[in-house]
DNA sequence: TCGGAAGTTCCAAATGTTTGGAACTTCTGG
DNA sequence: CCAGAAGTTCCAAACATTTGGAACTTCCGA
């Protein structure tokens, strides 16, 4: 274990599904979720947020919220820049719009709750 | 445990849930698994099937094809229709339009596979 | 009245998901 | 160089979903 003798420090990119790659039931199954539901929703409604910002919102700690966004990230919902220690994430809607046109727009419009 | 001493035979009618009391976030778990969301197209493909019929399509055991149908109709997207020993599945897709527009085009329509 | 067909329900095993604390990495400012 | 902030990863416990065989219920036709 010494420290891989790499030249290249390959600044560790951060994996993003093609579009053209997208697998709508993985997407649905990841946003059927009320709480990943809430983030996209957030997402959409505020653009880039930070994953912390994103996380304090719905109240969660930081391994949870960490968790979800990666979830919502491999399944091609959200895009994360990484700045310094800082990681935006930001809604692919352009992206989610032409591989599955319409999606969005279903995901986003309120249903007024008659529950 | 004698009989249950009813006098109403209360033909053990099938639930369904309302159309404005259906959630986004149960629909979209629901429809997010693949064999379900193939059930979902076969059913917009074809209109009413049986439910023997939807399950052998998919090649399930009736136990599984039985399970799946009744988390599709507790979701909502489903209606089943009793004839005799029969259980008539169809989508409800005037239901769901209504709830959620756009949404039955956004599971029907294929997305080619790029992948 | 019997037998079979269609489905459901029951159940337990296998599998997958979610949660949050703790330890860790990385970057930034002083 | 150090402290702190932002996130990730690790891990194990809790929880939920899925699977299919077997037993069961209902209905229909002969």
């Amino acid at each position: 274990m010494t420290k891989t003798p790499e030249a290249a420090p390959a600044r560790e990119t951060i994996r993003h599904p093609a579009t053209d790659t997208l697998d709508l039931a993985h997407v649905l199954r990841t946003v059927g979720d009320p709480l990943r539901l809430s983030m996209i929703r957030v997402l959409a409604a505020e653009g880039e947020l930070l994953c912390g910002a994103l996380g304090e919102r719905m109240g969660l700690p930081k391994s949870t919220s960490s968790y979800h966004t990666r979830l919502l990230r491999e399944a091609g919902l959200t895009r994360t820049r990484q700045d310094g220690t800082l990681r935006y994430i930001s809604l692919r809607d352009a992206d989610l719009e032409s591989r599955f046109p319409g999606l969005v727009e279903v995901l986003v419009s309120q249903a007024d709750d008659a529950a």
